[in-house]
DNA sequence: TAAAAACTTTTATGCAATAAAAATTTTTGC
DNA sequence: GCAAAAATTTTTATTGCATAAAAGTTTTTA
């Protein structure tokens, strides 16, 4: 049973958001006061502030509703026999840039990325942190399905290997975002040399 | 020739960054007040403003200082003779943390990787994406000794493999400021099942 | 339904960031 | 050398984020 006072706070939360991220779209971060999204949302500036800490953590809020969605439509859409490492992982990043850029401005990316790092610790940078644990761990079972589809070595351990390449391709985003002359394809491209070049050493490392 | 006036404003820089350097050791960065900063620098609040833009720009400026030493530093400890690349980036690895942390807190650390997000594009932050560069290109030097060495196959391209690796190290590198309960260690582990992982891969890629 | 508890709003303060006007100091040209 | 011009800093003022404490309101509970 959820009280009225539970419902009303419910109602807010979701106001403020969404009005947030019409006025992200609409106006920018920086020309987005946080007053004005209290405004839209009908509450006071200090309860935003009470709900969301910082005007990043609202945007914090938002980008973690539509990454849900993105680790949904990665786990439909990410081909589920693919065995070349190098053409998933490209797929994968690719997804993410298309959903990175239907949603938001890169420019709204960069203060995400800058949010997540600076307000480390705190409820909403935790709970964004562990979307990327649960997107890494797309590639993880589709890297356990090559595996066993004979496409890579036994000895090799999928949890190690989909958290690497989540890295890599996560570093490659943020270089993405970084600029907002950075396409695509060259961040496609950037990625692809890396794999090639990492699958290329081959080295008979021992399993420390 | 340098006028009275370019040696001024060199002598403003100096003690700005200096006394920034000293004020968010002791008090942290968030304490430390723009106005102190210029108080101690003997300048006015718009001055540092007007040098730095804001104080992350002041952090940054301080941070690539000490970069540029850690490079230096790289380029003189890193083992010019190391065969095995998973050696080869944990050491890497280890003398980042180890230079970052005798330099900043973890919690300075992460402004600043805020800053170079967010001011994207800007003078400082441009400054900073270089150094990252000369940071790999310290790690290919190293793959092209390796390589000639016969440790590595000719196909392979030092500059991608150098680059993938650098980006690996520095993903790594952030999860480790990101936490004040990450340990070096803990890291150090983290990227050898990375790397080890990536070179059991063994792909027989084309060289797109 | 009245007292208690839970929330929100009002009010106030500090600081970053920015802009424009005022004041100062160095340079330059004579 | 000195006066006008140019460059640069400081003063002054404003906006917005962030935070805290007090005041006011609404829901809960007994």
């Amino acid at each position: 049973m959820s009280s009225l006072r539970a419902r009303q706070k419910e109602d807010r939360r979701n106001r403020i958001v969404s009005s947030a991220k019409t006025l992200f779209k609409k106006k920018g971060y920086e020309k987005t006061t946080i007053e004005s999204i209290a405004v839209a949302a009908g509450v006071s500036g200090v309860t935003v502030h009470n709900y969301y800490g910082t005007k990043a953590g609202v945007l914090l809020a938002l980008v973690i509703e539509s990454d849900k969605q993105l680790i949904a439509r990665l786990n439909e859409s990410l081909p589920r026999n693919e065995s070349d490492i190098v053409s998933l992982a490209v797929a994968f990043a690719r997804e993410v840039m298309d959903h990175a850029i239907a949603n938001l401005e890169k420019d709204i990316w960069r203060q995400v990325i800058a949010a997540v790092t600076t307000e480390a610790g705190t409820r909403l940078s935790t709970a964004y942190s562990q979307l990327d644990d649960q997107l890494a761990h797309v590639l993880v079972r589709r890297i356990e399905a090559a595996q066993a589809a004979g496409a890579l070595p036994d000895h090799l351990n999928p949890v190690h290997l989909g958290r690497a390449l989540f890295q890599l391709q996560n570093a490659r985003f943020i270089e993405f975002i970084s600029s907002d002359a950075m396409t695509q394809d060259e961040i496609e491209t950037r990625l692809r040399h890396d794999l090639v070049a990492l699958f290329s050493v081959c080295a008979s490392a021992p399993s420390t």
